[in-house]
DNA sequence: TTTATTTATTTTAGCAACTGAAATATTTAG
DNA sequence: CTAAATATTTCAGTTGCTAAAATAAATAAA
């Protein structure tokens, strides 16, 4: 039973991966509430903010939200001026969501400094061979959890 | 700018930890909706379950939930059978609840165990060495939101 | 004591965001 | 040129949240 028993190892690391998750969505949660956002419509945000421009359909495959809820959802973030509609020749029945980069990082860049400098030093007290060590923990663990979660929703 | 360059490596690091992120709240979604819980539910039925037994003001301070929520959330989750209320002698206002750990992983486990068994193969991937280099960036990463999380609510 | 204050939970009213379905508008196919 | 398919919005109903009032019990003060 002594601590470098690889078993306990393995045990006290998901106890320390899983503490990381929940800080993580509440952290997120705080950050959105500062921001004067619900915790949804952050999170969906920075979905969004990931790419230079998409569909309201896009956005609800994206986010699994319904067509209904994705209206919702630009209304609130294009009233606050974190993105905005454009309305195509093309295709007049799809709506371009065209993100605003800039608001977005005015809005909440301040909130995120602290936070940044503090991962920043902790990122200094590891090796580059180390964190491209954890690098590739998240890497790999994320395409597992993309795999269990397209499993869970497909079937 | 070749991919050696300090800032860079950095870079490619927040972008693997945002995606992680990502990634594990969409999962934490999914696993819920599976197990015929809201995300809600299923993210603070997580965190009772790391209790032995709370009152229903400790689950209060323990989600942010107000006084209200909290008894939804009770009512919710106890209709599931995945805790009790027990009421005491000793102080007749207080509510105990008893997470029922039984039935939680009776419900939680199966939706689990394919995630589980490929993060146990992920990591059989890495040293022992390596695996204590991730455990220390989780724990002192989860101090740090912890942190930020308190500086975001108490001001 | 017995009364007032504090503490713990539940109930209530109102609100915000979601779903699923219907409505609207436009494009594509027959 | 009509029918079917696609993209978004609107609508009605549901759920879970907050804030505040109600209820109940414990503690402190007179």
């Amino acid at each position: 039973m002594n601590e470098n028993n690889p078993n306990d190892i393995i045990q006290q690391f998901r106890v320390a991966s899983r503490k990381y998750s929940d800080a993580s969505i509440f952290m997120h949660e705080a950050i959105a509430r500062k921001a004067g956002l619900t915790g949804s419509d952050h999170k969906y945000l920075g979905l969004i903010l990931q790419h230079d421009q998409l569909t309201a359909g896009d956005i609800s495959k994206l986010t699994g939200l319904t067509g209904g809820a994705v209206t919702g959802l630009i209304d609130r973030l294009e009233k606050k001026k974190l993105l905005k509609r454009q309305f195509t020749k093309d295709d007049r029945r799809k709506v371009i969501i065209i993100p605003n980069m800039e608001n977005s990082m005015k809005l909440l860049q301040p909130i995120f400094s602290e936070l940044q400098r503090k991962t920043t030093d902790l990122l200094a007290t590891f090796s580059e061979k180390e964190i491209q060590i954890i690098k590739r923990y998240f890497t790999e663990a994320t395409v597992i959890m993309n795999e269990t979660t397209n499993n869970l929703n497909n079937k």
